[in-house]
DNA sequence: CCTACCGATCGGTAGG
DNA sequence: CCTACCGATCGGTAGG
């Protein structure tokens, strides 16, 4: 009953995830155990379980707490741009914003996909859906002629785009030459938008 | 010295390699023991030990053996059209082959991003270098014209096309709806090729 | 290529 | 009766 919003179990809880997150990120689920977890969260190994049931539950919290999609699906709504054009721009340029600031967040999905075989990720997709829906939907009022593309495939070649950005920028950062990098951004959106050949 | 070209050695040495990669694809790096690997190669532990020092050392042959590029890059080199339009038709239409022959090799790209910071497929990728640049100037050679767009940021949205064709036809496939996959090749060549605006 | 084994560490649980 | 946690240890497995 003070400015403490947090009870002390809470704040434990939190302590762990925080503390599990870091090190799946960098080693990996199975190279990350509830010992390390447990001293990087500044309890005992024990205490853990007080919060959760095993190593994967645990796991699932992380998913569910680090997931940009909190973050992702309110700045793509409210994506700016009368034309088509502006509002791809004004979206990609968010989610890249979104991503730089959670520069290890496709470690987790790579994680979900080999050590969970995306279990996990495919409830978060059906969750998911409506607003992406929505989302293909906004884009479709805009002012603008788009190509004859079910919407879905927009969606996914968006996505596509967004991945590609990231691969490059961030997981192959430092093993590419410089070519690969400059106006990387606005080069890869331009293409999404108008394709690579000169009609 | 018969009609068996490889040695006793070189047998049980590709018989750790199979089991290490079937395994690997399933449970990830760490998820995997030398033991499971050994007891699918059908050896003992340590016989595993004459073939090769270290467990890493099994998964750097099994990147080695199983990446597609061996594949790959003679295809793409290989690929045929006058036009850059049928030149890029014909080259994704190979690569996604290739890697419908090889649906889990993206699984061993993950596991090297997420247990070992992508330090083997940096290798490669160097080695990659000078074939990728070939080939896009293959692509600048065809009758057609290219957008104003450098040639490296053309290849990592091909990349990207390849990426997220991937992902949701093999890594979701049964997560998502069907008007997420119908005809879903054919459309995002084509948004590669002449973006999403009608000009 | 195997049996036998090492130092250590694994995920998870005991009683208090 | 609850919560948050302890020191110690369980049965098995890790890479070598």
């Amino acid at each position: 009953m003070s400015e403490i919003y947090q009870s002390r179990g809470e704040l434990t809880r939190n302590d762990i995830i925080t503390a599990a997150y870091e090190l799946f990120i960098k080693y990996g689920y199975h190279g990350t155990s509830m010992r390390a977890i447990a001293s990087q969260a500044n309890i005992a190994l024990g205490g853990i379980y007080n919060h959760f049931a095993s190593k994967e539950e645990i796991f699932v919290a992380v998913l569910d707490s680090y997931h940009p999609y909190h973050e992702i699906l309110p700045i793509l709504k409210s994506a700016a741009g009368e034309t088509i054009e502006a509002f791809v721009r004004d979206a990609a340029e968010s989610m890249i914003n979104v991503l730089k600031r959670r520069p290890d967040f496709f470690n987790l999905m790579f994680i979900e996909f080999v050590e969970f075989n995306h279990t996990h990720l495919s409830k978060l997709f059906e969750k998911f859906l409506p607003d992406i829906v929505q989302l293909s939907e906004n884009l479709a009022e805009r002012r603008g002629n788009l190509r004859p593309i079910p919407l879905p495939l927009v969606i996914r070649a968006f996505i596509g785009l967004i991945f590609s950005y990231h691969l490059s920028e961030n997981t192959f950062q430092g093993d590419m030459p410089l070519e690969f990098k400059e106006n990387s951004q606005q080069y890869l959106v331009d293409i999404f938008l108008h394709g690579i050949i000169k009609d």
